[in-house]
DNA sequence: CATTTAATTGGTACGCGTTCCATAAACTAT
DNA sequence: ATAGTTTATGGAACGCGTACCAATTAAATG
């Protein structure tokens, strides 16, 4: 088990060094001028190298933007949680949570074509894994919110789960099915929401 | 007022003619080709015209991919409509539909692509309103299956619309959001559904 | 007929994501 | 040093969606 010969691979410090770089410029662009001019070559250009060098860092645009991700969902998961401080009662705070849950990402289009609409779909996707496992646990903003209710149906974990799954769902055909009269935001929320608070004493 | 001299706009049968024309080749393109395969220039070509004349006709690409949301949506209602003939319980008729409704699109993730995941976000698209309107229709197959369920909670339109919509993001989720780890998507349907079906008696 | 107005066309152009390939760079072995 | 091998880079190119524009064609009016 020799060394192989040849030029080495470009160490794990210059790799991750790269796509800090990366990531940084992407999130410049997008704050300051908008989804759009987050593109490959602008993206080189910011940070100073040839278009097609990106491709031999990154398997495509997709993974690129992955970087963005945990910025905009730690955004949300911190504009939830600043609007549930005032609120005690754990059914209302669960309300209140999914409301501004789908009111974020109706309100902010951008980002949700961002987090949403800018994947791949039906690949397995192996490279992108590791940034996505980081990214996407702001989902779990949910978890106390159900777990307070002391509910005893299903695991906490489908719970969780098919409430995010959802209310991503309604934030989805809100935003970009038009033309298909949908019922008011909030009360497909207090209709989705009875399904995960089984207690009639806790409805309101 | 007068008519005003000059080549009067096309006849309104022109106009269905030609949109008609498009929405065949376009069809033909993505049945036979894929979805890679409907590009402007390559469906300008099948039909017989400058590629800057689909522009005299309609807005855009995305206006012409609605054009096919109609087909795949009626073959959508049409399978499920023939997984629920065997099954006579309302609930299971309505899991049943469920399930498969979430299954189709994780099976068909072209399908996916197409309706859900080609739509300019954030914009109102007075354009495509028609054809949204026709196309969208078909997710009133879950209309009937609640109804039968004898509910009086809350409107028939609000359930129906919330569960259409919770349905789409976890094929939504479970298509493009690898990395994180969603539960069972039969499980999340059943805790979905426990909203729905609220007489204890009906559950299994 | 000529004129007017609208529809269509083709050409050009921009920026885009992505692929291919030739070259440069960095290392080992001789 | 030199040769050999592997990686990293960047220029050229393809097809894409879309916009603009000049030229042409079509259908009405006078």
């Amino acid at each position: 088990m020799t060394k192989p010969a040849g030029r080495p691979p470009r160490s794990e410090e210059d790799v991750t060094k790269f796509r800090t770089k990366v990531s940084k410029g992407a999130m410049a662009l997008y704050r300051e001028q908008g989804f759009e001019a987050v593109s490959m070559r602008r993206l080189s250009k910011t940070i100073g190298c040839a278009p097609t060098t990106l491709y031999a860092h990154f398997s495509g645009k997709t993974e690129i933007l992955m970087l963005l991700w945990s910025d905009i969902l730690s955004e949300m998961a911190a504009h939830i949680e600043l609007s549930l401080r005032p609120i005690t009662h754990p059914v209302d705070k669960l309300q209140t949570a999914a409301v501004i849950f789908v009111t974020y990402w109706i309100d902010h289009p951008d980002h949700f074509r961002l987090v949403f609409m800018s994947t791949d779909v039906g690949r397995s996707d192996v490279d992108g894994f590791l940034q996505n496992t980081d990214a996407l646990q702001h989902f779990r903003v949910f978890d106390d919110l159900i777990s307070d209710l002391d509910q005893t149906n299903s695991p906490l974990r489908v719970q969780a789960d098919t409430l995010i799954a959802s209310l991503i769902g309604l934030a989805m055909c809100l935003n970009t099915l038009h033309g298909y009269k949908w019922s008011v935001m909030s009360e497909m929320v207090n209709q989705l929401l009875t399904g995960f608070i089984n207690d009639p004493e806790q409805q309101h």
